[in-house]
DNA sequence: CAACTTTTGGCAATCGCTTGCCGCCCGGTT
DNA sequence: AACCGGGCGGCAAGCGATTGCCAAAAGTTG
């Protein structure tokens, strides 16, 4: 009863590995691993002993191990400006649900609204990562350039012809927006700025701007402010003194802040001030009032650039593959929003 | 100016490795990784030569391959229920954070409420990360023990003996709450319920009903509810209709749904009905009314769970490590608990 | 100055898996 | 009967680091 002994080489406490499944089921290591993970490439009846002795052992092969010969990781990782952020916070979400449903993991990368740490992070994952999604980049042109270049990357809310991208198309709905407030009575509306740095804050300024000359409706800007709702109080008080009678905001986040600061400041909205927000992001449905916003498919956005990168990734697909999407969005009119006084 | 060709082994595009450093600057790849990664086993001016040559290659060590001779893989993999709760959102902040400042990538992972996926990604995973971290884990006791015997891991609200736990002390501040209801004449109140496989639920309500007890309080309880906003409206009616004057809600979401179907329903809050939540989330100060709640330190909750983590993983500091934390909570008192009527 | 220690750097084995190449076995052709 | 080609497995060479062990060099000591 003691024959069965050539196994005794795995040192119980570690996982077992794929020669202890090859020993176990009587073939080479090559053969095991053809079997998981090229199961044509092996006899049916070979690679059923082979998974009931991986099943046996309870075998999981090493993602470190099959990456270093392999050279794929099978890791994609999701570099947002700030994982505090409810707009992210959809779009990891998003990322999250089709890279696990395409067996990827997900590597999360907070770069802190600095160009610099993003750069640094392509820098230091470009081995540690199969690609990466950069969403809401704070890079240069010339950088994501350099950086498209050299691994698969798919930008969110960041167009460049350098890098494949899926954007969210708040421009269109900035119109929507403009509309819906002119055909309530407003003719001077101001918009409350982002980032500088942002692409999105830049392209919803630029729409806001021609469609509101177009409609010869008088403008106002004030900005940039931080996206987060400390910047409200700011904000509201910036765009009060410009006497408009409706804002556009960069995004939920501030337009939220900016309610609380205008009830402060017993400014009605939206007898007072209107104010439409974008994104829709969690809270502005019930915030007080509920807001006015432009509705965006966050979650969807991330899981489009999943299945572009993914895409690219695939030899079979890499040639044919978009290079943009344009995610539709709609205004949703909450209570925020309302008849000039 | 011929004689220094022998580096022209490297492919152009593939990056650098530690071979081609090696090569740079005159020593062995051994030098080299030593001079990289235990700076005192080696020579000043041999380092410095070292760091030069990586510095001009612009060499980034591999993660696999150091993973898989070196048996670490400076990841920890972050598990939460439910990637779109805010309450996890804090959560992935913290860790996010002090995992970046200790140089390990965070892989997120997202169970989805389910005991089996929370367990089979710990074996996936158990050579992809070198620790875990649980948050709010559906694993039983058993399979808790069983995942903690063979890894490193720390859970966040989830005690139990057989695993390092930070645990936020929200039943503590249960009672607070209660004694605030009380102190405002409320003698009826509700608990609502949330995910029945919830170790926090479970301590909730067991102190809730403890300390009404004591008090004198009569007691209700309606659940469970999922933990989602769109669970307040079944949460509200059923709480409406056991009489009491007063909620004390497993967490923020819930009570935000509530306050939204009262409002619908004309029940106002909090003349006819007081609510408190659990958590203090994003959102929890802007909805209408701002919620009375048990704010938690949520984000310091990862971050200690990371430094607990790591300690156990320091074999220096594995013997002394803290096996619990407790993070105290307050009660903080907004517009949606009023006096009985 | 001999005998020892330290320092410092190189050699080579490994880590666990993938994959190109080769060879064996078999049934089918000519 | 000799030949062929496809199907199936094994051999062994890596992938890019780390690390135990060893030896040369440098520094100490009595």
């Amino acid at each position: 009863m003691a024959d069965s002994a050539t196994s005794a080489s795995r040192p119980a406490g570690a996982p077992p590995t794929i020669r202890d499944v090859a020993e176990m089921a009587g073939v080479a290591t090559s053969t095991v691993s053809r079997a998981l993970s090229n199961p044509g490439r092996v006899n049916r009846v070979t690679r059923e002993r082979i998974e009931e002795a991986a099943a046996a052992l309870n075998y999981v092969p090493s993602s470190q191990a099959r990456g270093l010969s392999s050279g794929r990781t099978n890791a994609i990782a999701v570099l947002v400006p700030d994982v505090t952020n409810p707009f992210y916070f959809d779009i990891i979400r998003g990322t999250q649900n089709q890279l696990k449903a395409a067996g990827y993991t997900q590597l999360l990368v907070d770069t802190e609204e600095s160009a610099e740490m993003e750069a640094d992070t392509l820098r230091k994952m470009q081995r540690t990562a199969d690609g990466f999604i950069l969403a809401a980049s704070r890079l240069t042109d010339a950088q994501l350039a350099d950086a498209a270049s050299s691994q698969a990357i798919v930008a969110i809310n960041r167009s460049s012809a350098n890098a494949p991208a899926v954007v969210i198309d708040t421009p269109g709905a900035v119109v929507q927006a403009l509309e819906h407030l002119s055909s309530l009575g407003h003719s001077k509306i101001c918009f409350v700025g982002g980032p500088a740095s942002s692409w999105s804050n830049a392209t919803r300024w630029k729409t806001f701007e021609e469609a509101s000359q177009e409609r010869g409706l008088t403008t106002f800007r004030v900005g940039p402010f931080a996206p987060k709702t400390t910047s409200g109080a700011a904000a509201a008080d910036a765009a009060a003194r410009t006497g408009a009678t409706a804002c556009i905001v960069f995004n939920d986040l501030i337009a939220i802040g900016m309610l609380q600061r205008l009830r402060e400041r017993g400014i009605r909205v939206p007898e007072d001030m209107s104010i439409v927000g974008c994104d829709d992001i969690f809270g502005a449905d019930f915030c007080n009032p509920p807001l006015t916003t432009i509705s965006s498919p966050i979650e969807q956005a991330g899981r489009v650039a999943v299945s572009m990168l993914l895409a690219q990734l695939d030899p079979l697909q890499a040639a044919s593959t978009r290079r943009l999407a344009v995610m539709p969005t709609h205004l949703t009119v909450r209570a925020s929003t309302g008849p000039v006084a």
